[in-house]
DNA sequence: ATATTTTTGACACAAATTGTCAATAGAGGA
DNA sequence: TCCTCTATTGACAATTTGTGTCAAAAATAT
């Protein structure tokens, strides 16, 4: 288990595949800039970008987005002392509504 | 386990009080319309409004503030198929980071 | 019906997010 | 070194999102 983000694990692939930066922001059609601080979590990551740099990098695309979403989540528990309380309640009301699915 | 959200439930709570929301509203010193509308999901809570309404109802916060950062949790992974995966990585994550405190 | 309470929507204002761009910095090769 | 490619930083306007305020309308209770 480690405590990387998302966007230093998309700089990790694309360093490993020698992709540079510009490339792959050309491809996605983004500013460089924009992808640079994605990267290096100065600015958030979307859904949509996660899924076209998996695409991209052959990447599993459901791997990418668990981490994706559990980056958002880590967000909103950070230095929070009920984090993970509050995880344990979210898991549980997930999982009724899987058992209870939409009315 | 339910489904209820935070709101849902400030709001049964201050029923069963009998405390109007006009009171209430003036006693936290926020617009009655806005404490209407977070109630009812409208508008977002937030962590100051939500221990102030615990200790006006004598509830206990730590409980109100778990249900409030799991609401918030909700709200990030609803309808994301990958939502359950997204919180067990969370969950490894925060225990983590608890077995090795901030470096 | 009247009074009280709650909901709704509109509005202006503040704050956060976004895309764009250019200047700067860094790294590697000739 | 100089040159080139690459990445980072910060500033900026434009857009979007959030927030507080208010009054009219709707609902509820007396």
């Amino acid at each position: 288990m480690s405590t990387e983000t998302l966007g230093e694990k998309l700089r990790k692939i694309r360093e490993s595949k020698g992709f540079p930066l510009r490339k792959v922001s050309a491809l996605i059609d983004i500013d460089v800039a924009i992808l640079s601080k994605m990267e290096r979590g100065e600015r958030k990551l979307t859904k949509e970008i996660v899924l076209k740099l998996a695409d991209i990098y052959k990447q599993d695309s459901d791997e990418l987005l668990v981490l994706f979403l559990s980056d958002k989540i880590m967000y909103e528990i950070q230095d929070e002392a009920l984090g993970e309380e509050a995880l344990k309640v979210a898991e549980e009301k997930v999982k009724y509504l899987k058992a209870n699915p939409k009315q």
